[in-house]
DNA sequence: ATTGCATATGCAAAAACTTTTATATAAATT
DNA sequence: AATTTATATAAAAGTTTTTGCATATGCAAT
């Protein structure tokens, strides 16, 4: 179980239907923890069933009805214990240097592109951390706990997004350095 | 697909058994894409009844016989059309900013706790993919292509690790400011 | 008006992929 | 005697991704 962690962790915020959960992934845990809309619907069946969250149907006109899901005592003690095992260790998968380590049989131009496209990837992302940064954590220095580790996970984006975006660089200058192609 | 790809680039450079394949991945591709050797058998299965690699079975006396596995025509066709199609962006599970989420509703001890571990974990990270650049590469000025790329994914592994080793040090410098009980 | 697209809301099943757990043999090393 | 290294397989369990279905409103463009 990880996702269905991440969900039990956005509900200690405040009852939410899988709809809310899912947008909330997308600008916040979800870029350290990707969840499609369809895995968190069926992870909520998943961890209601376990009885871990309580699902309420609420009637709607105008949309069609959201079930708000709530946090069970139960859900409580799981995420307890699961904050008290080890933590796994981070799992990355970088296709990209998988690439890289076919360079010299794989036509070099290609590659040049996809690194031109990730830098202005990683250009993005750092772009979007620091514009949240700037708008929600103007002093960092006085924060209440919840929103601590929030900042450190912005933190987290940020120092790794500058890292890999200085590589890109570095790689794209690595490379024009040796025009010959592949 | 995916491990399929890392698995018939390691292939590029030379025909090689389910066992040796599994002993490079875990010194090199294997930091940007994990796989069990078990993986790694079950894959070189698929793969050889696909028609992408082909397997050869070596006697051997004095150890269990080894099935060497070399690259196809039409695997060097895969790798080709793969490494032009555009390349997944990377995919990351970090359950400590998970964790980081939960600020607040779990022990703070224990989080610092795993802070604290996975700066050691990063530390001694960082000092291996060191030793290997002093090692391997010199100079990194003239490397020819296949080179190149190493090490470029060695530098990137350089780089993501230096930046969430400092993270690490300022996550556990803002927890420490604030030491209440969680 | 109508078509099409975006947003809001949810479900289900299949396919793909990864991880875990077992099972084997046998030499070398501690 | 126990552990590690070398070599491989298989089944099960778990997770993630993909694909497709549904309903319903609002908005923008034809």
């Amino acid at each position: 179980m990880a996702l269905a962690h991440a969900i039990l962790v956005s509900l200690l915020d405040r009852p939410q239907s899988g709809y809310e959960i899912g947008k909330r992934f997308d600008r916040t845990v979800g870029f350290f923890w990707k969840a499609s809309h369809q895995q968190i619907y069926q992870e909520l069946h998943k961890l209601a069933k376990a009885g871990l969250v309580r699902g309420e149907t609420v009637e709607q006109t105008e949309r069609p009805n959201r079930i708000v899901y709530e946090l069970t005592d139960c859900g409580r003690d799981a995420l307890d214990s699961w904050s008290r095992r080890a933590t796994d260790p981070p799992s990355v998968k970088e296709e990209l240097i998988v690439k890289l380590f076919a360079l010299g049989d794989v036509d070099d131009g290609v590659i040049r592109g996809e690194l031109e496209r990730r830098r202005d990837f990683h250009r993005d992302r750092l772009a979007y951390y620091e514009s949240v940064m700037a708008a929600h954590y103007p002093d960092p220095a006085r924060l209440r706990p919840r929103q601590q580790g929030r900042y450190l996970g912005l933190r987290m984006g940020i120092v790794t997004e500058q890292a890999t975006l200085a590589w890109c660089d570095e790689a794209l200058g690595l490379l024009a350095g040796a025009p010959a192609g592949g």
